[in-house]
DNA sequence: AGCACGCCGACT
DNA sequence: GTCGGCGTGCTC
């Protein structure tokens, strides 16, 4: 008997090995396997069984893994789509779909979810809450696959329907996953499952340890445990019988994974659900605009939700040109006067306050006044960030960190200056102009170490903070009812970065912070600065008008031809010396232009990658565009062949890149 | 991904 | 004549 066996590697074949006799009863596609490669042992997954093989010198199976297979069929043909999509090999497909940890040792037994007392009255839906649900339900009877957007403002009850929608899975004797964005994974969210669910919840997510996983997943495949709420990868949980997924926020870009296999959760949840006929929410307050013209054209239902829950109203917001307000200054701080009133009076009444800056650190760049050149990272090329903590440059791509040169290093005439401001900076302002205040910043820096989320929380919501500034993780999720302002520093940031999405993240970041305030009895004002305030985004952003957001974005989309209206695949070309990387990409793309069938896929580049040089290697990129994906992953696979190289050097694939 | 093989430029 | 750069190909 000979196995096929698929290797976590850009090799895009299967190997045959024979099968010791012991096996051949036993052995099943979807166990893992050790296996000679070479002259290294690798560990493997079981495609398919056969009685012969035209290989003359097969080698032996050296040991299996699995009692059991730890990829089901059903999984297999998920890891088969992924690989066929997003144009990777069918063994880096099935890695993902199995935890590393899983490798080896026995794990501790998670115990059976044990009956308990869950708080059973649940909170009467408003009107059209009960509509949504009814259509929910109506699919979920129905027991066919079905994929709904529902798109409800900040506060009007998304999460109870999620709430509903998993009792009724579990009714049916189904199971739940539930996906939340990276920064949103907070305790809060997660108390709110485990109060309806109790210990039937199972978390997933980058920071469980390789045991917690290992116990997660035996408990999960085991069918002792069948709710999961967790983060991007949760989307492979080995749940048997899925009913529902739910992808909370599903706009969010951190639901794309950036390596091997570069896949969208939203899409994966898709063709998961479409197997499994089950049904899929995506949640959000501002969908993304694919989603949103899937629904409009009824590929995706679409469930409204307009008001906030108990009648509190959206609240107010005010877009301040800091063009008129640096006109009119001599020296302009971080904050307009309008911003330092509205602080100051958040700190009289003893309210709480949320800044938003889209940028960590202390002070942008260091800056020559005389030549104008910027300090930038000698591996990266981008510049580098002052951090008042550490009093270091840091470069917020690879983390290499220097001092600060106290002379400019090009023309050693000039003294650097530091321009622009982060979070660091506002912070430190904030403690000059309220030294009483209780005052915390919420960035990738404060919120490393574990817990540490959990306890600033604990802080904000106790009011031992009174003023809290951060970059986006602030604008997801925080719950605080004292919460009545919300100021945007700088709303301009993600505006002037060069990407076609960048109106669209502009527009997400200002609604979703601007939910973050009124939550409670006393309404909320939003304040937003900005030196672009008759932007499509910034405008309808301050009016809540998501509809006016998306005519004027899906006019651009097809005016501009990009996605919704095609597909894009960014192939990124990578090595040392960037004469042989922009020589393989020119390759790259002429191999391309040559075998490209008809006139639908367009061919843009060879160019430089928005960050040409990353930890000392230079990328360059080539883009098609097209109507259909498996077409172009046809093309890429012919010219790439088996490995993912050309000229010798590694190429990225990315499928629908963000 | 690793690793071996093989082909051309600069040295003891 | 040999050392070693890296382009090419293979792993059942």
């Amino acid at each position: 008997m000979i196995a096929q066996v698929v290797f976590n590697l850009p090799v895009d074949r299967a190997f045959d090995y024979l099968v010791p006799e012991a096996w051949r009863t036993t052995l099943q596609p979807g166990m893992r396997v050790e296996a000679p490669f070479g002259p290294r042992r690798l560990i493997g997954t079981v495609v398919r069984l056969r009685a012969s093989s035209p290989i003359r010198q097969l080698k032996t199976l050296a040991r299996v893994l699995d009692p059991s297979p730890a990829l089901t069929p059903e999984r297999l043909r998920l890891a088969e789509w992924l690989a066929g999509y997003y144009c990777c090999s069918l063994g880096q497909a099935c890695a993902s779909l199995l935890p590393a940890a899983l490798r080896l040792r026995p794990v501790v037994e998670d115990p059976a979810a044990p009956a308990e007392e869950i708080a059973e009255e649940m909170p009467e839906l408003t009107g059209e809450q009960r509509r949504a649900f009814g259509r929910l339900s109506a699919a979920m009877h129905a027991g066919r696959h079905r994929t709904f957007l529902l798109h409800g403002v900040t506060g009007s009850g998304k999460t109870e329907l999620y709430l509903r929608a998993i009792a009724l899975a579990r009714e049916q004797g189904r199971s739940a996953v539930v996906l939340v964005p990276e920064i949103a994974l907070t305790p809060q969210a997660i108390d709110r499952f485990r109060e309806r669910f109790g210990s039937e919840v199972m978390l997933w997510h980058s920071r469980l340890t390789a045991r917690q996983r290992a116990v997660a997943w035996q408990a999960l495949a085991g069918g002792r445990r069948h709710l999961v709420i967790g983060t991007r990868s949760a989307v492979f949980a080995p749940v048997p019988r899925l009913g529902v997924v739910i992808l909370d926020e599903e706009h969010d870009p951190s639901y794309k994974q950036d390596q091997a296999p570069r896949y969208h959760a939203r899409e994966v949840a898709i063709a998961r659900a479409r197997q499994a006929a089950a049904v899929v929410i995506l949640g959000s307050a501002t969908p993304s605009v694919e989603s949103y013209y899937q629904a409009r054209r009824g590929r995706f239902e679409l469930l409204e939700l307009t008001r906030r829950v108990e009648g509190r109203k959206l609240p107010d917001v005010e877009v301040i040109d800091m063009r008129q307000e640096f006109a009119h200054r001599h020296r302009v701080g971080p904050f307009s006067q309008r911003l330092a009133a509205a602080l100051r009076r958040v700190v009289d009444l003893r309210e709480q306050a949320i800044l938003l800056l889209n940028r960590r650190g202390f002070a942008r760049v260091a800056q020559c006044p005389t030549c104008g050149n910027v300090v930038r990272c000698p591996q990266c090329a981008v510049p580098l960030i002052y951090h008042a903590g550490a009093q270091q440059m840091v470069c917020h791509y690879c983390n290499v960190r220097q001092a600060v040169p106290e002379m400019c290093p090009a023309c050693r005439r000039g003294y650097l200056r530091l321009r622009g401001a982060g979070t660091e900076r506002i912070e430190s302002e904030l403690h000059r102009l309220f030294p009483a205040s209780g005052i915390a910043r919420m960035d990738t820096d404060t919120t490393r170490p574990r817990d540490s989320h959990r306890r600033l929380y604990d802080a904000i919501k106790t009011q031992q903070i009174d003023l809290l500034v951060g970059t986006q993780m602030v604008a997801k999720g925080l719950d605080i009812p004292q919460v009545t302002l919300v100021g945007v520093v700088s709303a301009d940031t993600a505006l002037n970065l060069p990407d076609f999405r960048a109106g669209e993240r502009t527009f997400d970041l200002l609604t979703q912070v601007a939910g973050r305030a009124g939550r409670g009895a006393r309404p909320g004002q939003v304040l937003i600065q900005t030196y672009c305030p008759t932007h499509y985004a910034i405008r309808a952003a301050s009016r809540h008008d998501y509809e006016a957001f998306y005519q004027a974005e899906i006019r651009m989309r097809r005016r501009l031809a990009l996605p919704p209206f095609v597909h894009l695949i960014e192939l990124t070309v990578q090595g040392f010396r960037q004469d042989r990387v922009q020589d393989a990409a020119e390759f790259l793309a002429r191999a391309l232009k040559a075998r490209r069938e008809g006139g639908r896929i367009t061919l843009l580049g060879p160019a430089p990658h928005r960050v040409v040089r990353l930890r000392r290697s230079y990328r360059w990129c080539v883009v098609l565009k097209g109507p259909s994906v498996p077409a172009m992953t046809r093309l890429v696979r012919q010219v790439l062949r088996k490995g993912w190289g050309v000229r010798g050097l590694p190429v990225i694939v990315d499928v629908d890149p963000l």
